[in-house]
DNA sequence: CCGAAGTTTGAAACCGATTGCAGAACCCTG
DNA sequence: CAGGGTTCTGCAATCGGTTTCAAACTTCGG
């Protein structure tokens, strides 16, 4: 059985309430009195009850996740992010992944709400009204979606796609190919929309495929029509789905970079790993992760006094060995 | 504010123990007041306050879930799994990734024990004695990983192998190799007692190319030793490392699997994506969640009537593009 | 029609912490 | 040295449920 705060206080000669305040509002008590508390606590390993405390001040001292596919390698790396800054300040974290369905999110997000004190939600598709609720009744903090007055993590896509253009134009190319993820994901808007900039600023023709899934086989559907369009590069929506161009492309006979250049984005491993290994728009997406949490607790300690409760990360271009110079033809 | 137990006790005209009992011990009331009660609750929409309940019966309804290292495509599918099932059991899941660290792993596990009902542990090279100590306070089932009594999930590695050394044999193989895990993992000493026993079963060579970490810069250091080694097919520890492997046998101008075959093993997303694809003992990862949380929850219910808290997942032989006929030299 | 047994319900104790309030001890000032 | 102000500590209430216990009410056999 675990120790309580009256053994603690018995051990210390103490009542239970100058336990309590030793131990959370050190100041209140006397120095020599804490310290024999401090003492007595350490003797007999003593940890509060998370249940117990939660119950009067209404904290759980947990954050909750929700994600919608843990398969998409971009999101363990925001999980890990998110996890070792919550541990660092003492946090527990609930994940919850919704398999890319909204209607289980809405679920998962309920039953969570109950049991934590704020949630980070990855829901690139979720309905507006749905999280606007959800943001009344909850500390909130959104990823990878900007939308009205709830706060955010989002990162740069202008940027990044800014240098995938211009790097793209320096190698001579003057028609690119856009593979879109999901129709209704705020990343794609966001992208398609600087992608759109970034072209027009470059005096470049730009093809827009269509919307995919967001995975290999989406890559996969994409090139067929990318071939088609006579572009000689392309940008996709995310790493996965280049790789999966990348490997249709070569099936049908294509060389990459030689006979079309291809940019991911995302950065996640196996695009390293690729032959040809994958140039990327690198997104930094541990740090997203510890970013969320950090201001998922600056608004639970002051709810309304975060001056600017949005994060915008910055993106970067790797240069690897799926771009080349312009195909002459 | 959420609403309590009081007040539902009041729409419905009973005292607060009626409408508990109402509600987790139904046939102790009148069938009319329950009906009442229900329909009170209904009304209300009430939830019973989890710390509350967990303050007096000991339990607090969350499991936690251990992993090594999230960014390692394998435990994605077995969080998914545990995932599902628990939440199917309306139970939350606590998740911590350790970073392949041991250390990190048993602060994970002493903050987390005391949150949760029930653990599962992946932690396939922690400390035996760490392992001894946690079981005895906490319920616990590891994943992956076989030692003492500790109830246990893991997959039937002798057969999967088998099926692979049968298949090579059948291509006419007769030297395999072997690229390891970690040394200190569980799992890689299973694999390669029960690969050892197959080769030698089938009359074959085996070479044993030593241990490297479990990722893919792992399956590229092994590439040269196992090129060396003139055997005409290898088995890797895993699938992220067999890619590796594949990489770094492609830019040395080995053709797969033409000069020589290669198997994996989990079978992750990617390995049906590479180039050529990867044949792979294919594990069953999200059962294998599944499995975990069922058998940590019969452990829950009857803490020693569990006959055998022993699960043994089958695995399947995935012939794609990597393996072919061996070399006649 | 009485007492025993069975059902159904509510009062109150309890889980393990936190916190408002008040009293005790101490310090300072005039 | 009285009186006002601090500082420190303990009592008791509280959070929102569950559970023990006993009372009240039924039912039933004899």
């Amino acid at each position: 059985m675990r120790t309580t705060i009256r053994e603690v206080a018995r051990e210390a000669g103490v009542s239970p309430s100058t336990v309590s305040r030793a131990l959370s509002m050190p100041g209140l008590v006397n120095s020599v009195t804490r310290e024999r508390v401090l003492r007595a606590a350490q003797r007999l390993g003593y940890e509060p009850n998370r249940a117990a405390r939660g119950l009067i001040t209404g904290k759980t001292g947990n954050l909750g996740l929700i994600v919608p596919d843990l398969a998409n390698p971009f999101f363990p790396s925001l999980v890990k992010g998110v996890q070792a800054r919550a541990r660092e300040a003492d946090y527990a974290v609930f994940l919850a992944d919704s398999d890319e369905d909204p209607a289980a999110e809405s679920d998962l997000v309920r039953v969570l709400a109950k049991q934590v004190d704020g949630l980070i939600l990855c829901s690139p598709r979720g309905r507006e009204e749905d999280i606007l609720t959800l943001a009344a009744t909850t500390t909130l903090v959104m990823v990878n979606r900007r939308f009205g007055r709830v706060p955010s993590v989002v990162f740069d896509n202008s940027d990044g796609i800014g240098q995938a253009v211009a790097h793209l134009a320096a190698l001579g190319h003057k028609r690119v190919g856009w593979v879109g993820g999901p129709r209704a994901s705020w990343s794609d808007r966001d992208r398609i929309r600087a992608l759109r900039a970034a072209t027009a600023a470059a005096g470049m023709d730009l093809y827009v495929a269509g919307h995919f899934p967001p995975q290999f086989e989406g890559g996969v559907a994409a090139a067929d029509l990318i071939v088609a369009s006579g572009v000689t590069s392309v940008i996709a929506y995310n790493d996965v789905m280049a790789l999966g161009l990348l490997g249709r492309l070569r099936d049908r006979g294509l060389r990459v970079p030689q006979d079309i250049s291809v940019i991911g984005i995302d950065d996640i491993q196996m695009s390293s790993m690729s032959s040809p290994t994958l140039t990327t728009v690198s997104l930094a997406k541990e740090q997203a992760g510890r970013a969320a949490v950090d201001l998922l607790l600056s608004l639970l300690e002051r709810p309304d006094g975060v001056r600017k409760p949005r994060r915008e990360l910055p993106t970067q271009l790797l240069v690897r060995g799926s771009t080349g110079v312009a195909p002459t033809d």
